[in-house]
RNA sequence: GGCGAGUUGGCGGAGUGGUUACGCAGCGGAUUGCAAAUCCGUGUACAGGAGUUCGAUUCUCCUACUCGCCUCCA
């Protein structure tokens, strides 16, 4: 199947052609690590998680290789330690657990690669002395600087000039530049800052040499493709782009940016007050795969918008799949439509669609075939089956309760209902009925003669005692 | 100020130079003790203007509006 990438370089959807033929390789900016990953930094990982299952999909498991980096050294980290009086490595080391945890958790794999930055201090060291031997670079001050007028493609990528980026004036200039949009490649620290000796002294990277220094300590000087958010396109990617080519790498061929995230139709922003993270979220009780489905509803180079509708509507849907899905063995072979859409530049809206079809018609095995490819395990999915209930995964929604007294609970409320039902004692099934759906609880049943539960508004699970 | 993206039916959201997206909601029907759930059927759309074309929602230009990045947060 032809893969499609829309490449931010030249602005147009490519033919996606490896270097190597059969073999793909990726790199991923990953998160700076002192806090809790937030909803939109899930929006990369589940977009080239995609990716990443499209290539192994295409050139076997083995034959594709993704590195995606943690930044464990940076200013936020150093101040995230000085307010806790925590040690930086026990921030890190937590937080990196917890991004591990809380995209696994949204069905994402893990990388082949995930190089911590503190682990490659030396080859950026290395690089950045190659820099200055080339003339790209200078010391100054216990800096060194990347020479930006040295690189005559610099803003390329992001469409912008360097002679533009000054009018703009919001460069802040520094005393040792020598040109204002110059940026740092290493820094001087203090005793109290972390710091590793090199030849300017004991200091620390800059935000950006990594990157350059990681994907070619990993991936050679030349791969395939390069993606994060587009908020970095510049200038983290340009820079990393002026490094490595000045450096002497091609670095990588097809560049790929995903829009960013909003929340009810608004930026996501600690200071707008709409700021959660992906936890707040799986501990409110929405599954990870309802995260999942509803990043994946819209195309990753269109905004997405969080809404509450969108995850009342993917819960729906995904529910409704995992029932014709249970017991039923996923067929072998991808279904070629689900195949094409997610080859076309990643259109998951467009396989959600086919799903949906596939559902439609009955062909239950390749659904189950195609929600396995698009993240959506089978074990989970039997889980969420389970969980027609909807409280498995709401185990810590409301503190100390856990999810198998919940499920007990309502498990009665159903023998109840059942019992009156089966009683024609109607006025009792209906008064049961509208106690529950009162507290967020939603009595169904099925011609077959199933009875479930599930969760709607209001639902307070201290108050299903009382329904007996 | 600079750069970029977008404007599709009630809502969400794909796509195409001429033919059905799809989902949710709505409406009609089946089923049902009633209501859901489930099943069947069904309507509404391509921001505005100009141009290219036999023909444009789909290409070009202009206008309006929205959003994002350039700033701690992806």
């Amino acid at each position: 199947m032809t893969i499609k990438i829309y490449n931010t370089k030249t602005r147009q959807k490519e033919v996606f052609k490896p270097l190597v033929d059969g073999k793909a390789s990726m790199y991923v900016c990953g998160p700076t690590v002192y806090e809790r990953a937030h909803l939109g930094n899930a929006r990369p990982v589940l977009v080239f998680d995609m990716l990443y299952r499209l290539l192994r999909h295409e050139y076997g498991v083995e034959n594709v290789r993704y590195v995606r980096n943690f930044t464990d050294v940076d200013d936020k980290i150093n101040a995230r330690a000085a307010e806790t009086g925590r040690p930086i490595s026990e921030i890190t080391d937590e937080t990196i657990g917890w991004f591990l945890d809380d995209m696994g958790a949204l069905g994402a794999l893990e990388p082949t690669d995930t190089p911590r930055a503190t682990q490659y201090i030396a080859p950026m060291i290395a690089m950045i002395e190659d820099l200055i031997a080339k003339g790209h670079a200078y010391a100054a001050e216990g800096h060194v600087l990347f020479k930006v007028r040295s690189y005559k493609d610099y803003g390329k990528l992001s469409g912008r000039s360097v002679d533009d980026m000054i009018a703009g004036a919001r460069v802040e200039v520094a005393p040792y530049k020598e040109d204002p949009m110059d940026f740092v490649l290493w820094k001087p620290s203090s005793d109290d800052l972390p710091g590793w000796d090199s030849p300017w002294g004991r200091g620390r990277p800059g935000w950006h040499i990594e990157c350059s220094a990681m994907a070619y300590e990993l991936l050679g000087a030349a791969f395939d493709i390069h993606g994060g958010g587009n908020d970095l396109t510049f200038p983290h990617h340009e820079n990393e782009i002026a490094q490595s080519r000045c450096a002497g790498h091609d670095f990588a061929n097809v560049w790929m940016h995903n829009e960013m995230l909003q929340v009810e139709g608004k930026k996501m922003s600690k200071s707008l007050g709409n700021f959660f993270t992906v936890r707040d979220l799986l501990d409110q009780g929405v599954p990870g795969e309802v995260i999942r489905f509803v990043m994946l509803s819209t195309h990753y180079r269109k905004p997405m918008d969080w809404t509450e509708k969108k995850r009342v509507e993917a819960e729906k849907t995904l529910r409704k799949w995992a029932r014709l899905t249970l017991d039923v063995e996923a067929s072998r072979n991808l279904h070629p439509d689900v195949l094409s859409a997610v080859s076309d530049d990643l259109n998951t809206p467009g396989a959600f669609s086919v799903l949906h079809r596939l559902a439609g018609s009955g062909q239950k095995s390749d659904l189950a075939n195609g929600l396995i490819f698009l993240g959506f395990e089978a074990k989970d999915l039997a889980q969420f089956e389970d969980d027609a209930t909807g409280f498995k995964f709401t185990p810590t929604i409301h503190g100390n309760e856990n999810a198998d007294v919940i499920q007990c609970q309502t498990d009665r409320i159903l023998e109840l209902w059942k019992s009156f039902r089966s009683s024609e004692e109607w006025s009792e099934a209906d008064r049961l009925r509208t106690l529950a759906e009162e507290n967020g609880l939603l009595l169904k049943y099925s011609k077959d003669g199933s009875y479930w539960a599930e969760r709607g508004p209001n639902f307070d699970s201290s108050k299903l005692e009382a329904l007996k």
